[in-house]
DNA sequence: CAATTGTTTTTTATAATAATGTACAAATAC
DNA sequence: GTATTTGTACATTATTATAAAAAACAATTG
């Protein structure tokens, strides 16, 4: 009932790489150098160099650490089984409650979805608080978590703010300067969609992803920590609303496919406002889009 | 070591105010009916039963409840003292954030913000949690948070953001129908806004409530639980950098008043364009002070 | 006196656990 | 019979105690 000792044993394995590095008889940098090196406190440190001069690795004495002999395979020490990394816990919670269509108001248990995704409970709980800013997630009054989204109401908001994000995007895009990698890659995604545009009949499924780029493209004119980490969650969520919504898909994405070159039409031509429109009318499509796929789940 | 029996011990004493409306040997209602009037799962409610029974203040057997006689105000349970409330702590720890110029990249303690906040510590982390997704703190890769707010780039991020947020509402606002409440508010705020331009030289430290009731009457047109999460944040940090930075501070709120005044022109007589054109030179002189108050900080 | 180590104090992460919630079976009343 | 209610078993949560790790400080050493 205590922390592990996860970062002693990693810091450790390291020292002893960092070790076969040196020759036989070498000195041993200083406590607070190795703890530089593996990214940990001296304490750490200090208790790695113990198990070293316990195995007889090295003498230590005071300041004189010496190197007795190379490190072999045995020495390391075994790292605990890692649970699952959770920088990408957001895409698999999203992906988990868009998949399984989990519906609105759905109680979460915090100790189920942490062995689902292989993270520790508090870990999950840290999640959800943050996921709870984006009104996705609440606290239930008698404990616990509970799922906010998909309603109709916040389909209609998201679309909403995703409009408000976007439309001030294209705008960016418009004034852009001459030399501004963006155009490179409008340029691309023109090609790109004009091909998609002659292969439709069999390829319309491809879409999704282009959809995906081109929308990156246009956001990342944005250089704003607000708006991206927002963008991070809109786009997953109209992705996978996009890819399961198989209701005339192939109509729909070579709509798309016109709107998107409007876009990029207007948008070389350097004209906001025709962009801003464009912008516009594809934005509502896309809010239909998203609020159609959901009345089908709900009648489903 | 476990979690605490307070929700019991409130549970009971509410069940025990619920019985002194009843008549002395009345039949009690069912476990789930007391469970719901005490917001509390069946399972309390049993322990709440059992030390009445214990005490003589009912019998129960089965199904067989009575009031045996009426509580007094001895029967009543000790509640530990409750830590604070949890529900302002965004609130107090921008302002303790502000109030005492915490410079960006500080790292932050769990253990002294609990016990200066009086908040239990997991609840902090729940909290820091969620102010990461605002990028407002992070956490530092040898363990705990670090305060990332309020560099020059924050601010300047900060500011677009509320434009574009703001320029939207300003657009929401000229669109809303005569019967909208926030056309009387707008009427309210010229008057109040012309009666503190007549007393500037005495009452202009009194701008500051009056600007935020301003951008509060335009924003609450909006209707998005998005935009509302964003905009509670970023009206209390830029409240506050007001209320501290004290250099022309006349002068400057005069200058408010007029831009202010513009915009509510520009929306009475339904002209978007222009109330657009008033806002966006409103947010870049806001924009301006808030920089210029930053950089007085980091100099002092 | 600058760099390093020795020592102490503080803080953090986390597993253990009692409190609480929840589900279902059994019993009762209507 | 069926709708409530209770009895019971089980699952989940909130919270605490605590070892691990970090940080602060004092004492050495070159």
């Amino acid at each position: 009932m205590a922390r592990s000792d996860t970062r002693y044993r990693e810091a450790y394995n390291q020292i002893l790489a960092y070790c076969e590095t040196l020759p036989t008889a070498a000195p041993i940098p200083s406590e607070t150098s190795l703890a530089e090196i593996a990214g940990v406190s001296r304490t750490v440190i200090r208790r790695c160099l113990a198990r070293m001069e316990e195995l007889g690795l090295i003498s230590w004495q005071g300041r004189d650490k010496l190197l007795l002999r190379a490190p072999r395979s045995e020495d390391r020490i075994a790292v605990p089984d890692t649970p699952q990394d959770k920088s990408d816990l957001e895409q698999r919670f999203l992906d988990w409650v868009l998949r399984f269509d989990v519906p609105a108001n759905t109680p979460l248990s915090v100790a189920e979805l942490s062995r689902t995704f292989d993270v520790a409970q508090h870990d999950l709980k840290e999640f959800l608080a943050g996921l709870s800013r984006f009104g996705l997630v609440s606290r239930r009054p008698q404990g616990g978590w509970m799922l906010l989204g998909f309603t109709k109401d916040f389909a209609i908001e998201l679309s909403d703010f995703r409009c408000v994000l976007e439309l001030n995007a294209v705008t960016h895009v418009a004034e852009a300067p001459v030399d501004h990698p963006v155009w490179a890659a409008l340029a691309q995604l023109r090609r790109d969609h004009l091909a998609l545009k002659a292969a439709i009949d069999t390829d319309f499924h491809e879409f999704s992803k282009l959809d995906e780029r081109f929308h990156l493209a246009i956001n990342s004119v944005v250089k704003n920590r607000f708006i991206a980490e927002f963008q991070k969650v809109i786009s997953l969520i109209f992705h996978y609303h996009y890819m399961w919504d198989k209701t005339e898909e192939k109509h729909r994405n070579a709509a798309a496919i016109e709107e998107h070159i409007a876009i990029i039409d207007a948008l070389e031509a350097r004209d906001a406002e025709a962009a801003r429109v464009a912008a516009q009318r594809h934005l509502r499509t896309s809010k239909t889009t998203l609020l159609s796929s959901l009345r089908h789940h709900d009648l489903g």
